[in-house]
DNA sequence: GCAGAATATGAGCGATCACTCGTGTTCGCT
DNA sequence: AGCGAACACGAGTGATCGCTCATATTCTGC
């Protein structure tokens, strides 16, 4: 009958309710996903368990697809926070301290909802609409380049591209790494301190 | 009727036919997963597109994921050739020349099937009967732990434990991003001999 | 208080999934 | 040649999936 799309590319949510219904039912696809895996998250089940209608449910959002990428947005949004006021405290240390600040701030980003970090790692197949979660570490090869341009003074001549993919890549698989299969290392803070100051002797002996 | 298990833990093949049945249907199911995805991997479409019938493939593999499984054990086996020869080579060689044998080794070991590499790297749930993964890693740092202690006397004082941590995670943390999202590091051999320059610096920086 | 827009509902459809089992075929062995 | 074991077959079952749509309820603006 109406000509606008009938159920198709979904609504978008106008009034308090409607926000309220988007925001359960991200928050419930988080929790399925960390509590049941990402196999078990159907959208009947996300929807049941979100006491919502299953109807609601594709009101405003197109597919499964767009829930997870949803959550994975909102964990990202916590990670960008971390990120950038470490860079920003970094950014006025001298390059040794600054590192650290920054393989810290590292470690810290991964400790904030281990659970839904590691699900997200290994278990969303990287297909499809989900693929984009590339393009988040560019902007983090982005903005560790415009860091060490600006203490490009402190460095021994270096390709920054080539640096800060190594740099960047290097630190993100150690951090997750720790987090995540091998707990041990952040066991208590004597084993956390190690953790940093090997992470930060490694790049910033590559760097000078 | 019979008491032996009608269809559950599977039989072993033992008759050529049979390898045969085995061998095509693990062939096929890592064709799938190359050109379909996980997702539209299920245990009828392999069957069918192996020309086996869904029945035999029930005979010999208990479900989808023991099909994956054994595609990740036959995948493994091709990187473990490579490592092992590359520690052989490098157990001769003084550290910095070792270091860079077996940093080639990683780039090369990536690059056997980087198609299927990055299917099982991105799209496989590592869930369930699918978690080994991790222990192929933990092999990993053993081994070259080994290599460690046997050039203690090239090295500072380090804990070879966590330094086998640091540098087999860095190393195939940068392999891996090359190779599979960073294809222009291995366009040409200038390029690649770059990638493996830096890494070998890296490394050999945090070591000495 | 009322009209129309926004929001919510859930039974149910068609597709696909993993997997079974009764039956037919081929093999190894004597 | 003949027998039992190994192997192969595939229609069919029940469960679950993503998703639709006709209908009901609630909100907003006047």
């Amino acid at each position: 009958m109406a000509r606008k799309p009938l159920t198709n590319p979904r609504k978008q949510a106008s009034q308090a309710r409607s926000r309220a219904t988007v925001d359960v039912l991200i928050e419930t696809t988080a929790r399925i996903l960390v509590r049941e895996g990402f196999d078990r998250a159907s959208t009947n089940r996300i929807a049941e368990q979100a006491g919502v209608s299953i109807g609601s449910l594709y009101q405003y959002f197109p597919g499964k697809d767009a829930l997870v990428a949803a959550v994975i947005d909102r964990h990202r949004e916590e990670l960008g926070k971390v990120a950038r006021s470490a860079l920003l405290k970094a950014s006025t240390q001298p390059l040794r301290q600054g590192i650290r600040t920054l393989v810290t701030a590292a470690v810290e980003a991964h400790r904030i909802d281990p659970r839904l970090h590691r699900v997200l790692a290994e278990q969303i197949p990287r297909t499809g609409r989900l693929e984009k979660v590339e393009t988040f570490s560019r902007r983090n090869y982005a903005l560790f380049k415009a860091y060490l341009e600006r203490h490009s003074d402190e460095l021994r001549t270096v390709d920054l591209e080539l640096a800060s993919f190594v740099c960047v890549t290097s630190v993100e698989a150690l951090t997750h790494s720790a987090v995540l299969h091998n707990p041990a290392m952040l066991a208590d803070d004597a084993a956390l301190k190690t953790l940093i100051d090997e992470t930060t002797r490694l790049i910033v002996g590559y760097l000078q």
